[in-house]
DNA sequence: CTAGTATCCGTGCGATCGCTCAGTTTTCAT
DNA sequence: ATGAAAACTGAGCGATCGCACGGATACTAG
């Protein structure tokens, strides 16, 4: 999986420096936090860098220590969230039938989306594309490759059907965009199993041969 | 259809005062395309209502003379757009079968989508939700009302499935987000006649008995 | 213990932001 | 032609923003 790492290119969008010492290390899981609470609470306008370091009970300057500008805030709270999806998403055993395996890939997307749909809707749809696009990349090409294995596992059983990799990047985004709209405008409805249900219908139908 | 209209309440997400003489429609008009201009090529963070005034060749002054705030804006920005898209979908004779009106449905999202992704992209991602929360929750109704009509026009066809209500609701998310999501993260697959293709398939295969 | 490094601090700068207001110009009804 | 209403103007206010910087403090390796 993608990951950049201590020694990934640094860029306007990640850390600056990494933290070596535990104090440090929580100063920047400290920043993430009030950040991603202030994101939550009122929006990603009153997230001013003064504010989120006020609210982590750190300076401003230790802040600009870390993080080279607010989007990289942004960019990297995102990534870490991203990252605890993707392990819950491939924390599965192989090979199972293809309707057990979209039930997992369908209810993963949700669980993820219930644990906290006001911060992933705000940061879907207020942070500035530019801070998180770099990051969005990687993770779309790991959930590509994973949604790309699912259907080559189970080829026989899909419907004729265009090229595996258009599929592949049309299941993804067709399940996430639609788990993000529910959890955008929809919240409430996030806990209602008929829609996990459809969801899976949905999908199901249009994938996997009749009967 | 919902529409404000010059009795409307007064908000602070919509328009202060309404134009009366040609010139100052003109001035409306010019400061929404300014706006739009802007968000589309640099962003929400870049639209200050200064630059949005100056490239409307327009005084700060008038800008406020008709929005009561920044946010204003671009709410009604959203509401005329939203206006024109919802114009597209109900152009449309009655009494279809039930396959031409999902192609009908989902072609006249995507052909919105493709007149200017970047725009109803910042739209839907960028601008804070509480600036068009209001005109967004009356678009969502109105597309809610005509997806419930397509429905309950061609109920003898459809598969026996749970509420109606839910259905239209679970369609017109579906169709609505995955076509967003293809013009934030993937504009040029907007002209694949695969995308129209995959998901008529997909909304058919869901929605419709076999055969 | 000490030198060196990692971390933290917070004042405050320059820029920009959203927006007001007092005044001028244009249009319209009569 | 004239008065009132509508529309337009732009200097500038107070607040806030992102962030740099110079120096204090805590930690670690030797």
């Amino acid at each position: 999986m993608n990951n950049a790492g201590p020694t990934g290119a640094n860029s306007r969008y990640s850390l600056r420096k990494h933290p070596k010492q535990q104090r440090s290390v929580a100063t920047v899981t400290a920043i993430l936090d009030a950040a991603a609470r202030i994101l939550t609470e009122s929006g990603y306008a009153t997230a001013s860098t003064n504010r989120i370091a006020e609210r982590a009970g750190v300076s401003i300057g230790s802040l600009y220590e870390y993080f080279p500008g607010k989007e990289a805030i942004f960019g990297e709270l995102r990534r870490r969230e991203a990252l605890k999806a993707y392990a819950e998403l491939m924390a599965r055993p192989r090979l199972e039938n293809p309707r057990d395996g979209i039930r997992h890939i369908v209810g993963s997307r949700l669980r993820w989306m219930r644990r906290n749909p006001t911060l992933y809707a705000a940061l879907e749809s207020e942070v500035p594309r530019q801070a998180i696009a770099e990051v969005e990349a990687d993770i779309v090409e790991d959930f590509m490759a994973a949604s790309l294995a699912f259907l080559e596992a189970h080829q026989d059983l899909l419907r004729p059907s265009v090229e595996l990799r258009f599929l592949a990047e049309f299941l993804m985004h067709a399940v996430s965009a639609t788990a993000n709209t529910y959890g955008l405008r929809r919240p409430e409805r996030l806990d209602d199993p008929q829609l996990e249900q459809a969801m899976v219908e949905m999908v199901e139908r249009y994938l996997l041969k009749d009967g």
